[in-house]
DNA sequence: TCTCCTGATTTTGCATTCAAAATAGAACGC
DNA sequence: GCGTTCTATTTTGAATGCAAAATCAGGAGA
């Protein structure tokens, strides 16, 4: 053993085509690049990506098990449309997974996974005083994800970030009221705290009445739009 | 319009072969006939389903978003191997939605569901009465699967519907005492009859009992089937 | 005998090609 | 003018072909 690929330099991996391309779609769709309902075409994509259908359509097929397209037997595959019932379904479940992941972390987050999410807060802080809305929910969606990982759970932590890009597309257009943002950042100190005192039972209704909120901040921002699009 | 093909006969619709051939996959890696960490040899399944690679690819992929293989780059693919630690995790987020379903259940559930439940349950105890264990555990399935249905939250059921695809493997080979059995018989008896009350806390209460069990009973299996297998 | 190397074979990844379905558009009739 | 039908084009579905990577087999050398 021990040829040449593996001296000294990391080795160079070559990522298999659809995981790129599955990437750059679920991030088109979820920064509504590729608009909700709108078809995707397969040799325009094929030509914006500089590859072939076949790992094009691959990943087509993964993103529509993630949810995040439909497939149209014989027509091709839509961004799954924005559907306001569908989102607070998807809400409710990330409710009650938020909930166990409480739990859990309260039982098993090492310290240092708590001290990381408080930097993460502390950013987040220093964001909301600038009023950078982009870099706030960038740090706000960090430390759910942190805080989901931080139960050990990693069925859980998966199933959380699949429904999660689902919501995030209609996140991106919520335009936070002030009061609302500065009522959301209070929520999340009094969630860290719960946390760092593995408060359980706290923790758990501190996340069920933010997930509220975020609930009632989503909805509106869906009709809002829906009134626009209409 | 109004042309030949949709008078008096139903429609009749090709199904498109990858989904054709990931019920196929599905079913055979559920009932262990494709081993947990067992290769998908791409000409084999090929000649075996009598299509081509094409939809073949697209259907495995999709397995994988689903969990049930593993994509290995430039290896191709594996049946997830069963690990303990996965199937304890996954049942756990399993449990938080059973609960969160069994709640919604209490409140939405229309009458004609719950009579549907009780059938399911009564042809369950026919199968327990003549010791079928192969018919028990199909309707004990369809009698969770309606319960998570009858939430009303579609996101909910598809959600737990892929996570239990995961952990039916590993109820296959579990082999209930007939203690356990008839155990398992009377909790449904009173998850029924929490659901027909609509009592959500019992419910919720009975249902994470009941979870509970069926952890202890697959991790035994498995357990079980690893020094079996070492 | 065991290890390591080398070449043949298999298998996967991706591109291309072919066929069927859907869509768009023009010609036609009412 | 409006709708209908037929044809042409586009688009999707599936098979095939080709190149790269991995696996396997055999043999040389320690």
């Amino acid at each position: 053993m021990g040829t040449i690929e593996n001296l000294g330099a990391a080795r160079i991996e070559r990522r298999p085509l659809h995981e790129e391309v599955i990437d750059q779609l679920r991030d088109r769709i979820v920064q509504s690049e590729l608009a909700p309902g709108s078809r995707l075409n397969e040799r325009v994509l094929c030509e914006q990506l500089g590859i072939s259908r076949t790992p094009l359509r691959e990943a087509i097929k993964m993103l529509a098990t993630e949810g995040l397209v439909e497939l149209l037997p014989n027509r091709g595959a839509i961004v799954t449309p924005l559907k306001a019932a569908n989102i607070a379904d998807t809400l409710a479940v990330m409710g009650a997974l938020e909930s166990l992941a409480g739990e859990l972390a309260c039982a098993h987050a090492s310290e240092s996974e708590i001290a990381e999410i408080r930097a993460l807060h502390f950013e987040m802080l220093a964001h909301h005083a600038r009023g950078e809305l982009g870099g706030y929910f960038r740090y706000n969606q960090r430390i759910h994800l942190k805080l989901i990982e931080a139960s050990g759970n990693p069925v859980l932590t998966n199933t959380y970030r699949q429904l999660n890009a689902n919501v995030l597309r209609a996140r991106y257009m919520a335009n936070l009221s002030q009061e609302r943002w500065d009522a959301a950042v209070r929520e999340h100190e009094e969630i860290l705290a719960a946390l760092a005192g593995r408060n359980a039972a706290r923790l758990k209704r501190l996340l069920a009445e933010h997930l509220a909120h975020k609930v009632a901040s989503v909805m509106a921002a869906l009709a809002e739009n829906a009134a626009v699009a209409a």
